[in-house]
DNA sequence: CAAATGTCAGTGGTACTGAGATGA
DNA sequence: CTCATCTCAGTATCACTGACATTT
């Protein structure tokens, strides 16, 4: 879990993809921006999903139980569990499933909608996000070879492709 | 497969997690530079994949095949391959499989190593590469949004990641 | 012999489609 | 009735573990 092969190559494989790329296709810097991009996701979930196993956790889970951390009862519908993670619906139930097996939640009828279905935080799910989190943040989320500029411009260059992708109206 | 949920909110999620977050954590643009690359991670993927769709690949598959057209004799050890494109032994053998189902790779042994496998690109493999690639260029890599400074500097930050998750030596 | 290569079986996670029950 | 919410069954993809046969 610590990453697909660590390698040690002597060379950036998607350096060398990308100047082949442009003697054989032609431009290549949005093929290299991509090929990036998956590997950053798939480092990052590897390193963070084996710092939150202990807890029984994936980053999914951990994102799910620290917004219901966030609502002032927390508790929140399942539909708006959804919006806010941006994830399908279907895996809303599932991830939902997973915490409430663990004792992290529990599910309620929503009160003011017999439709909707609750997820609650229990008191160990509160312990347990409090703990993950700080073994996150010691961590510094993986990404701790940024400093706080290069942070924001991540996050500033990556906000132009949400919102072309209709997440939110900017 | 439009990216799960267009849903188009009236405000950045991850940006309002993130005011939680430092409200409640402290600092937070680790967590809003996760989150994003996750994010972006998700958009993409769906969005390439449809692009494939039409000549059922995914964009692991696609990115295989390219890698053969790339080799000079047109065909790779399964090592050099799970190698250059950082995937698992087990997922390459995977990924083989199905090209060699539809006919676009062949299998043969490798005649200077006989523990070796090769993955040979067959003509149709050379065709549904050349098509698909066009497809990409013309959907510029789902990242038209970008102009090629932009995608240079991405491609920048995210190799400091991958310098520090070992993936080669820099 | 030890190390490398690849395959197979199986697990767990994610994202979806399509169908259906329930209630607003 | 229509629409929204949620669940379930089933599919596809991916990353991995552990075991194994083969060859160097």
């Amino acid at each position: 879990m610590t990453g697909p092969r660590p390698l040690k190559l002597p060379f950036d494989p998607i350096e060398r993809a990308a100047e082949t790329w442009r003697a054989t296709f032609g431009p290549s810097s949005a093929m290299a921006a991509v090929t990036s991009i998956m590997r950053a996701h798939q480092i990052l979930l590897a390193q963070l999903d084996t710092l939150l196993k202990p807890y029984d956790l994936t980053f999914a889970r951990y994102e799910a139980l620290v917004l219901l951390t966030f609502s002032r009862s927390g508790a929140l519908p399942l539909s708006k569990i959804g919006e806010r993670l941006m994830v399908h619906p279907t895996s809303v139930t599932n991830t939902v499933d997973r915490l409430e097996r663990a004792g992290l939640v529990r599910r309620m009828r929503n009160p003011r909608d017999g439709r909707g279905v609750l997820a609650e935080i229990t008191g160990e799910g509160r312990d347990i996000v409090r703990r993950a989190t700080d073994d996150l943040m010691n961590a510094g989320f993986c990404l701790g070879m940024y400093d706080d500029a290069e942070l924001g411009e991540m996050f500033g260059l990556l906000r132009t492709l949400r919102v072309a992708a209709g997440d939110f109206s900017p």
